[in-house]
DNA sequence: CAGCATCCACGAAGATACTG
DNA sequence: CAGTATCTTCGTGGATGCTG
């Protein structure tokens, strides 16, 4: 929970679920995330070696978020999250 | 996860899945947790119909907590998330 | 037993400004 | 573009004491 618990690392490992992202293209996708936040939950993520972060020297700088091969095992727990999420949504607005 | 994401709701939630505890009983079973938690956390779970509360009133009270019939969805994410936790530990205790 | 009230500490998160 | 630095705010949780 400690890991995981945080406000947005689970949503931040959804959207990288379908393919790798850049650090700006996260901060769009996830609309209210500070530049802040995301730098510090994306580098917890990496800590935990569940993303892998990669420099592309180019100019300006790329740089590439992905899920490493264990850092899979995340899509199981967002899933399952995300459906439960969904329904109480449902269900409370119903 | 705003209504999960606190440190011992699926904790407490764990628990209730193999039957209705009632409050000192939880207190026990859950190490490190205060009796304000404990409460503010039940009070949570009760306010979102995942919980439901029943007062026996006898002489001294006896109060049960017991997943409502809506709260046995957390079981999913509970045995998800609880073997990701293992997995995690496991990883990084070798 | 099963709590609530109060006060306090700390970390998480936000805002803003700046940089290679 | 992809961040870091700094400051501030806010929510979570802990400690303690009290009650029907």
């Amino acid at each position: 929970m400690h890991l995981l618990g945080g406000r947005w690392r689970l949503l931040i490992a959804s959207y990288l679920i379908d393919g790798p992202k850049r650090f700006n293209e996260l901060r769009r996708l996830i609309p209210g995330i500070s530049q802040r936040m995301l730098s510090l939950d994306l580098r917890a993520l990496e800590d935990a070696r569940l993303v892998a972060r990669t420099v592309f020297p180019t100019v300006p700088v790329k740089v590439e978020y992905a899920l490493t091969e264990e850092g899979r095992r995340l899509g199981k727990v967002v899933a399952v999250v995300q459906e439960f999420g969904l329904w109480l949504k449902d269900r409370d607005a119903s």
